[in-house]
RNA sequence: GCGAGAGUGGCGGAAUUGGCAGACGCGCUGGACUUAGGAUCCAGUCCCGAAAGGGGUGCAGGUUCAAAUCCUGUCUCUCGCACCA
């Protein structure tokens, strides 16, 4: 075996790891554990793209590396296997979903094998294991158990749910009624994100911009029966918990953005039994007499329109209001004169999708309802409107209109001619036209000194001004402090086959309708397997789901004389993945999901590495279902990620592209705006122009832009592009591994750059890494000798005091990088060690033992090779981590830079342990330093020993 | 629009956190070996300059003996959110 040839020795050293069960990982930690968790990947039909072995590999480092440091380490692997695909594939040739996803997992398999990861295979696992979803219905009874004591902060069992007397009397159905209300898992009746195009509802968070995130399908809002998962219980909890979390603060940022917590007010404002037109005064009165003796409801009656504010310092400020078209009072409220228009209004609002409210809608609409309400602070009635840029999901889905302060109510006020009061002065901020606003002619959000707003309150600064009026406002029963979440509940139902069967039965009447009872699957029946006999039917494309049609003796169920039919929709895909990392530690329990003192010993997960697209969703859920099970009792910490870290994205090839016009001739890159539908236009002119990919040579760089090399008026875009089946920038691991080994891919991702850093693909890149391999395999042996060989350089001899210097500073730096993750840069240290000793024509055997064991958790195939090669019989997964010696590090002698004025103008050589005045003693005796201060009065002389010495002169 | 991050050679990226800018790799140039080179080895490679020297980390200022690094302003790019009151 003369040459490195990874074809080889990669699925000799897999099959070596494999037979003796090399990654094994104990029940439980001896010494010190180390869980390291890769966000397992969904088994798609193309195969693992580039973007997979980035986070894998950074994880494999990892634990190889803590391994030979004695830790125990928990690296399991698994598959994210339901997922709306499988199912499609179904409807279009009729293989069942289940024999596609095998197929599909044995591909992933063997990919993720190829590349050498040191997993614990014994503990893999999919999400569509009867084995495990039969736990992801557990705890879907568990929440569907559990109820959130706000008083307590925390999740609870039903049974201890307080039931009011008045419920109580009206008999076990209103009780249970009651209960059903109060659980984590609730049934709602709701408007949902209907995509007909892929057969299904879509969760708020998957459809953007009235599109599905998947597809960029149309979405339109349907009326269905779903799940809902009560995550808004623990949205305090959810935020407030990130400050323990060892997570990028940007990512802490998006969540907290997106559970989005604001505080504020809810202010009540008087409409009167029969809100008719103008104002009512006496009425007014009485209401505030009777609210100052009753304080502020927790349900707001009839008489009042409720608003959330998180601006009530502006109360004195607000001329109308609205709310939204979905509002229980829109009815009540619209007077008999403005009720066709209103209905109209309302119809449309109802029709029009999330895309029409919000992009393409840039004007704001709305009607007059008739009707007036009353300001609390100030006894003005104030006309109520309903416009559809008021949300009913969010708030109480009516608010007082500030148009001086807030954005929206400007544009609406603008729009609709309505007052615009200023009430807060902004100052002389020179951002800010202070004359414009005070004048109701522009809109400022910013804080700033109350004016027009009583003399209780004006000259309060914003934030003093909010404090006091709350508490005024709840001293009257008008109002009270309030906290908002942008975060809605979670829609847990699906209308698909392929995913996790509800354990949960609908009792039927006598007629077969539901009577609206529930009956939980008692957890010792679990699974609730999906049946085995369906077909498919292609044009499969209402919401009903599609177990609707599932065989009648799955569907019905008799218990105890009584009918039921089991509920059809199924669980999303996020519910597989919001628990996996329990069960990998106790695979195998048929008893329960995981073996307490188990998950006591490894959780939480120490270093939990993936993409950022789930920094949002998975990460939410997953903490919001761990919170659930911490509050029930089944683990033992509250979170259970300790440490996230986020693989930046892979981006294909960097591409040249120029821009041609109908007649062939080209055109600026930067005169040409790309449009909507990916086309491209001249600027000015709006002419087609089209793209043009170019090579590498027929650009070349001007200034700061690339241009043509054959025309430099003309200035080419030059950026990479995200991998793409259509745009055919697509890297194959297939491909690379066949052409240059598995190490070779592994090492590339690791050298491309920072882990979490953005990066764009480079071929040339890895046939770089693959050189260096090549050059440890020639440092190590000789490639001329028919069988294996040591290079003869190669020798049982002392290092010299360079060579030992050379592994000491490599084994230190590489420990130090491997510590912060920075795979890079510990790469080109090694490289460094090799082209030193690829020079030296004696290499110490010590040395070169060094290198491999530093090299195996990077190219782990090669460097057992190697290891094996330099005469040992087991695997070095288990040998020590070298370790370094300071003192052998230590240089004799440092060139010390000699800067003047701050300008590099000599070099000296000192001793390494000279002190500042040698030091400056030594640079003063230089020649050229002496030279140069000829004549100059020195005026500071700046000295850090063994860095720099810098001369400030006259 | 709001929020976050990033701008360093032809390219990917280093820089012990304020102390020699460009480690390491690719590419490129020249050379050696070779029937051959998309193999290997040697030398060179930030820019201007023959050299001495000068300039240089998106741009403009500032702090400092000293700035890629800190501060102010500004531009560009990437990502996220987007009527959340």
């Amino acid at each position: 075996m003369p040459r490195y040839n990874p074809a080889t020795i990669e699925p000799k050293w897999q099959t070596y790891w494999e037979t003796h069960r090399t990654f094994a990982c104990p029940r439980l930690p001896k010494g010190r554990k180390l869980y390291v968790l890769d966000m397992f990947p969904y088994p798609s039909g193309d195969g693992l793209h580039v973007g997979h072995p980035e986070g894998y590999t950074a994880t494999d480092i990892v634990c190889r590396w803590r391994r030979m440091l004695g830790d125990s380490v928990m690296h399991p692997m698994g598959w994210d296997a339901f997922g709306l695909p499988a199912e499609q594939h179904a409807k279009r040739t009729g293989t069942p979903p289940r024999a596609t996803t095998e197929r599909n997992i044995a591909n992933f398999r063997r990919q993720l094998k190829m590349l050498g990861f040191s997993y614990d295979w014994d503990r893999e696992l999919a999400t569509t294991d009867t084995d495990y979803f039969r736990w992801t219905q557990f705890i879907f009874l568990v929440l569907f158990d559990t109820w959130y004591d706000e008083a307590q902060g925390r999740g609870r069992t039903i049974a201890e749910l307080p039931i009011p007397a008045d419920v109580k009397h009206q008999g076990d159905d209103a009780v249970q009624r009651y209960r059903d209300e109060h659980r984590l898992a609730y049934q709602l009746e709701a408007p949902v994100n209907w995509c007909p195009a892929l057969g299904t509802v879509l969760a708020n968070e998957e459809v953007q911009g009235g599109v599905s995130e998947r597809g960029g399908h149309p979405v339109t809002r349907i009326p269905l029966r779903q799940w809902m998962l009560r995550i808004t219980a623990y949205a305090d909890r959810l935020e407030k918990d990130l400050d323990k979390l060892d997570w990028s603060e940007s990512i802490k940022l998006l969540q907290r953005n997106w559970i989005g917590r604001s505080t504020g007010a809810e202010v009540d404002f008087f409409i009167g039994a029969q809100p008719l037109a103008a104002s009512q005064p006496k009425e007014f009165d009485a209401w505030v007499k009777s609210r100052r003796k009753t304080g502020f409801p927790r349900k707001a009656g009839d008489d009042v329109l409720r608003v959330y504010t998180t601006r009530p310092d502006t109360l004195f400020g607000a001329t109308y209001m609205v709310v939204a078209p979905e509002h229980p009072f829109v009815e009540r409220l619209t007077t008999p004169e403005q009720a066709k228009a209103v209905r109209a209004y309302c119809d449309r609002a109802a029709r029009k999708s999330d895309l029409d409210r919000t992009d393409l809608a840039k004007e704001k609409t709305g009607e007059f309802t008739g009707s007036h309400a009353i300001n609390p602070v100030n006894g003005e009635a104030i006309p109520i409107w309903v416009a559809d840029y008021v949300l009913i999901s969010y708030g109480t889905g009516a608010i007082m209109a500030v148009p001086a302060h807030d954005t929206r109510d400007f544009e609406f006020a603008q729009q609709f001619k309505l007052p615009i009061v200023a009430v807060v002065d902004p100052g002389d901020d020179p951002a800010v036209d202070r004359d414009a606003v005070l004048a109701g002619r522009q809109c400022s959000i910013a804080d700033g000194v109350a004016i027009n707003s009583s003399d209780a309150y004006d000259g309060l600064a914003t934030s003093e001004f909010k404090r006091k009026i709350t508490e005024d406002l709840t001293a009257a029963g008008q109002g009270r402090g309030a906290v908002n979440y942008k975060l809605r509940d979670w829609l847990f139902s699906r209308q698909h086959f392929w995913g996790e069967p509800f354990p949960i039965l609908h009792e039927l009447d006598a007629a077969g309708h539901p009577t609206g009872r529930l009956r939980a699957v008692p957890a010792n029946e679990l699974p609730v397997d999906l049946p085995a006999a369906m077909t498919f039917d292609a044009a499969h494309a209402s919401p009903e789901p599609p177990l609707e049609r599932a065989p009648a003796d799955w569907l019905y169920v008799e218990i105890d004389g009584k009918r039921y039919k089991r509920e059809t929709n199924s669980m999303p895909q996020w519910a597989g993945s919001c628990w996996y990392y329990l069960r990998f530690l106790d695979p195998r329990n048929d008893r329960a999901l995981v073996d307490p003192e188990i998950e006591r010993a490894w959780m939480p997960v120490d270093l939990y590495v993936g993409g950022a697209e789930h920094a949002v969703l998975h990460l939410l859920y997953a903490r919001f279902w761990h919170k659930v099970l911490f509050d029930r009792g089944y683990v033992s910490g509250d979170e259970p990620f300790a440490r996230l870290v986020n693989q930046g994205m892979i981006l294909g090839e960097m591409e040249f592209t120029g821009y041609q016009d109908s007649s062939g001739d080209w055109v600026s890159a930067s005169q040409v705006a790309s449009t909507a539908d990916s086309g491209f236009v001249v600027k000015k002119t709006g002419a087609q122009v089209k793209p043009v990919k170019l090579a590498a040579d027929a650009v070349e760089k001007q200034g700061d832009a690339f241009v043509l090399k054959n025309n430099p008026t003309v200035a080419v875009d030059s950026r990479a592009y995200k991998m793409s089946k259509s745009r055919g920038n697509v890297v194959n691991p297939d491909q690379v591994v066949a052409d240059f080994g598995a190490d070779s891919l592994r090492l590339y991702e690791m050298f491309m750059g920072p882990l979490e850093a953005v990066k764009p693909w480079s071929m040339e890149g890895v046939s770089g890494v693959y050189g260096f391999l090549n050059r440890v395999w020639r440092m190590i042996l000789d490639e001329r000798a028919d069988a294996v060989a040591l290079n003869e350089a190669v020798a049982d001899a002392e290092p010299t005091p360079e060579q030992a210097r050379m592994l000491h500073k490599t084994i230190k730096a590489v420990t130090e990088d491997l510590g912060q993750l920075a795979f890079n840069t510990a790469i080109a240290r090694m490289m460094e060690f090799v082209n030193f000793f690829l020079k030296e024509s004696v290499r110490p055997r010590a040395a070169m033992e060094g290198l491999v064991l530093l090299l195996s958790p990077f190219a782990p195939h090669l460097a057992e090779e190697l290891w094996q090669t330099l005469g040992h019989e087991k695997t070095l997964a288990h040998e020590p981590w070298p370790s370094f010696d300071e003192a052998l590090i230590k240089e004799d002698v440092v060139e010390v830079p000699i800067q003047i004025q701050g300008k590099l103008r000599a070099r000296v050589e000192v001793p390494a342990e000279a002190d500042a005045a040698a030091t400056l003693a030594a640079a003063k005796a230089s020649p050229r330093v002496a030279e140069l201060l000829e004549g100059r009065t020195i005026v500071k002389e700046v000295v850090i020993p063994g860095r720099m010495v810098n001369f400030v002169v006259r």
